[in-house]
DNA sequence: AATGAATGAGCCTTCATTCAT
DNA sequence: TATGAATGAAGGCTCATTCAT
């Protein structure tokens, strides 16, 4: 029941909308990948759609013939790197039975996810932030809101299930928790912090933290 | 016991060296709060040192006279947030007596504080993962990063007296709560979560979150 | 006996070598089309050899396998629509058998061209002020020269035959009078005046500048 | 009481707002001195604001300081010319007390000009045509079709007068002889005919032209 | 201390043309 | 013959910083 992903939310449609396939493809590809080492190394400001270019081995003009613009490549690198993670996630939540190996599943992913792509999260999160909203700014949501918005509803369907304390304003609560998983994660990835240690601490963290209380309170 | 602030840092020295006074310091004074319009309005890579100078009502070249550069201007900014922030936690949580109190005391300033200054804890935060490290990069620590080190050293010492499980990895919860905070908040705040739902909810999380297994887990 | 074309000017050979048919030339008859629709909706820099096959609906690369260069295709522009112009005019003039009626002529037809054609003679005379000179720069005219120097010509003629004063420096009345076609013509088309309007007057001033002057002077 | 200028209106407040003096309009002087040169060598298309500014000897930032953007610095330019050309006219037209004076006086002052400023006329006028509207783009109205409304208005002073056929279309005719004014006098300077030569069979051309018929027609 | 004109490296983007398929 | 992906020189413009006054 409880085997639903960490964060995304429908924008698949426009990044999958059709997979070409070819020398485009190819470029695109190459393109996409320079520009994730880039911007994870040199963050989206340091970042030249000509650096991009040169990293991945094609001409400067081919950038633009893959993205209406520097920003429109960062938002797909976005796009990628959310839909991989949540591609694992969902790997690693796909037997969790109970609320506990939810969260343990959600966390052994993060770290997975972090271990074969170091610093791409923290990219992805931090320069949304920063990449002056284009004409539909409003629109636009971080990955953390959105993650905010999955986890929401996740607390939703498991508070009917009397798991987590009613009381709760969960949507407040929905957003708390990818809050303290991303600090927790950014701390533990700076300091060495052993992964297990920090998966144990978080995963007693928050299902302490959601549990109803059993006795009067 | 528990009446330590919040996040903290040292880096005080630095801003309040002297307070000059007189016709400098005046002109410092209108150039930080222009300063810190500008940057909570349009964020560090859209706001330039002549439109700081230009509204703060002095002349461009004056903006050099009192920062080395923007990033220091920028610098001068996220220090000064991060020590009014500090006397606000400072402030209610001064007769806080239990662990409830001092995370409530402290979610009340957060709130308190941004109803004051609206968008300038964003700014200081987002931003300050994006202004290109100088060559101490690695040296600067991110407010969240200084909140993070604060709330590890007060559940050390709450722990000490027994109010928090032993358990925990200590660092990490330390880092987790800010991160739980900082999100919570800029939900609540986007979405007009009513001050004292949010505060409840998250009193109530954090709380039953450290404390210690009351029977056998 | 006057009845001659307007202006003209021997470049049809380059145009017309060899009037190629089948895919070849239907290719080449879409690409002009979609030139002269874009040239005279944007202007010679703001029309990308891109733009042309795209209108025309052929790909890309095929512009260059019927136009050495951007230049070349214009200039294969401003070739037919001189000609046709040269048609037009040959038409309206063909029964003229006065000075008058063959300027009245002249003049209907650009009135004509020019509503079958809109903006087509304006695009041409403006931009090819303005393609920057090839290696052959100084060689190329302008079509307002190449009509200058066919009515100095209808003018000596009909000079010999005593119809214009022959006090007049021919060269200078002949190209005085496409500048004034052209000025009055395109004020016309701006303002609305009636066709008929500025063409009675057109003939009349024309007609009264050239005849000789019958009284001593 | 004939004794207007060539053509013009009202845009000179523009150009005149204010005169500033001192280092910023001495580096205004330059690039505008720079700006002519290379519009009139080159054309606007193949002169960039780089160059410009390297003509004048400044940096490149500094054209910026002055003009909006190339296209403001153009029409700069041209303003300026046309308000030159202004003061020539009005300065030989001053003593002229016949339509002939006036007319010679004109043209007298076209040749005079373009002695001392060649090929400023034509740049300005050629380009006008092609420089892409800006968003007010209709609003522009190019020098011809200022000089043409100026004589249209002069024009009709002087038929009131009775010096000039009242059947005509005022309007027609008063754009047409700016147009015919421009184009002799383009062949004129290309084909180095005599200054005196051309000036007397325009005076001439246009004179008849304009004047009422005496007898019946 | 204050000013604001000047600077020029650097940025993002375009587009005429080529070339492998 | 036709295609359209690829190219990279070049363009217009910005902006953090300096410096003469």
């Amino acid at each position: 029941m409880i085997r639903e992903r960490f964060g995304n939310g429908g924008d698949m449609e426009k990044t999958l909308e059709r997979k070409p396939q070819g020398r485009k493809a190819e470029s695109r590809r190459r393109l996409l990948d320079a520009a994730r080492r880039l911007f994870v190394e040199h963050g989206y400001h340091d970042t030249r759609p000509q650096d991009i270019s040169k990293e991945a081995g094609v001409g400067h003009g081919t950038f633009y013939l893959h993205f209406e613009d520097k920003r429109a490549c960062f938002l797909a690198f976005v796009d990628e790197a959310r839909e991989e993670l949540n591609q694992e996630v969902d790997h690693y939540v796909a037997d969790a039975t109970s609320l506990d190996g939810f969260i343990r599943g959600t966390l052994t992913a993060v770290f997975a996810y972090s271990a074969k792509h170091p610093g791409v999260l923290r990219a992805a999160v931090a320069d949304m932030e920063v990449i002056g909203g284009g004409p539909e700014a409003d629109l636009e949501e971080t990955i953390m809101d959105v993650w905010g918005d999955g986890w929401t509803e996740r607390i939703i369907e498991v508070a009917a299930d009397g798991l987590v304390d009613s009381d709760f304003h969960m949507q407040t609560v929905g957003h708390a928790i990818p809050g303290l998983i991303y600090q927790a994660f950014r701390n533990a990835v700076r300091r060495n912090v052993p992964e297990e240690t920090a998966i144990d601490t978080l995963t007693r963290f928050i299902v302490r933290a959601l549990q109803p209380q059993r006795n009067t309170d």
